[in-house]
DNA sequence: TATTGTTATACTCTATAACTATA
DNA sequence: TATAGTTATAGAGTATAACAATA
């Protein structure tokens, strides 16, 4: 495998914590408006499709007791419910709300609406764009 | 100013999450051999130029308040130093040691290390990806 | 008066360990 | 035995409020 030139990594490292912090930027003040906390607008992400609480746990890096806390708050708020799951007497599975899909989708928008040069883009670029970082994670 | 479609939108969300997931995935594995957490990480991260207590509490979107315990870690660790600000002695300038900035390019290497595309990527394809994020932040 | 950094307090996040129920 | 989820506990992260030193 090529090494790519140090230079140009040097400069991918740096757009991609730029665009990090614009994203964090964007998010921090829904994330209050809301009065929502980083991991519980995590845990709303990862559910675009129902999961196990284990799964949360592996997709958050974390131990998998600290999801019940995380569960139990969004549940208070409605954004989540836990079901039974039907195959597995043990499994509790996590499904979001419809309050939950608005939440998320609020989130996200509040999130990229921060990208200054998304309108900028034409159709081809964001295509081109949304294929040089499929190859780029792999 | 023109809205891109749709599906492409929602396609560069689920790249940038994807992107996102994979980047915090080394990194964690990274942290946990450090004996490092998130704040302190991005607190050697964002001391590539030595900055102020309170600019570094901006930069986290957090209370200044906070940004005292997590340089005492740091401190303790011999990461960074706290220097007096010759023109404002109220300020507290924070640097990072020779250690911090070993420790930063360790973290940086293991977060990129997953990029599991990053070599079948040309010179010229690199170029393009980072012209294009260049511009998505404006 | 306003700002910088710190301390005190309370709630949340996190890892570890131990437990129950189920496989 | 192994796994899913919970509870208890302690250390770290966070916002709020109040404070001393400096501008």
């Amino acid at each position: 495998m090529r090494a790519p030139t140090s230079a140009a990594l040097q400069i991918l490292s740096t757009r991609i914590t730029g665009l990090l912090d614009c994203l964090s930027q964007g998010l921090h003040g829904e994330l209050r408006a809301q009065d929502l906390t980083p991991p519980l607008a995590m845990t709303l992400r990862l559910l675009d499709e129902p999961r196990s609480m284990r799964s949360l746990a592996d997709a958050h890096h974390c131990d998998a007791s600290n999801i019940t806390g995380i569960v139990d708050r969004l549940e208070k708020r409605g954004l989540v419910e836990r079901c039974a799951d039907p195959t597995d007497r043990r499994v509790t599975v996590i499904r979001r709300s419809p309050a939950g899909d608005a939440m998320r989708a609020r989130l996200v928008g509040a999130a990229f609406g921060t990208l200054a040069g998304l309108g900028t883009l034409s159709d081809t670029e964001l295509d081109q764009l949304n294929d040089l970082l499929a190859r780029l994670v792999g």
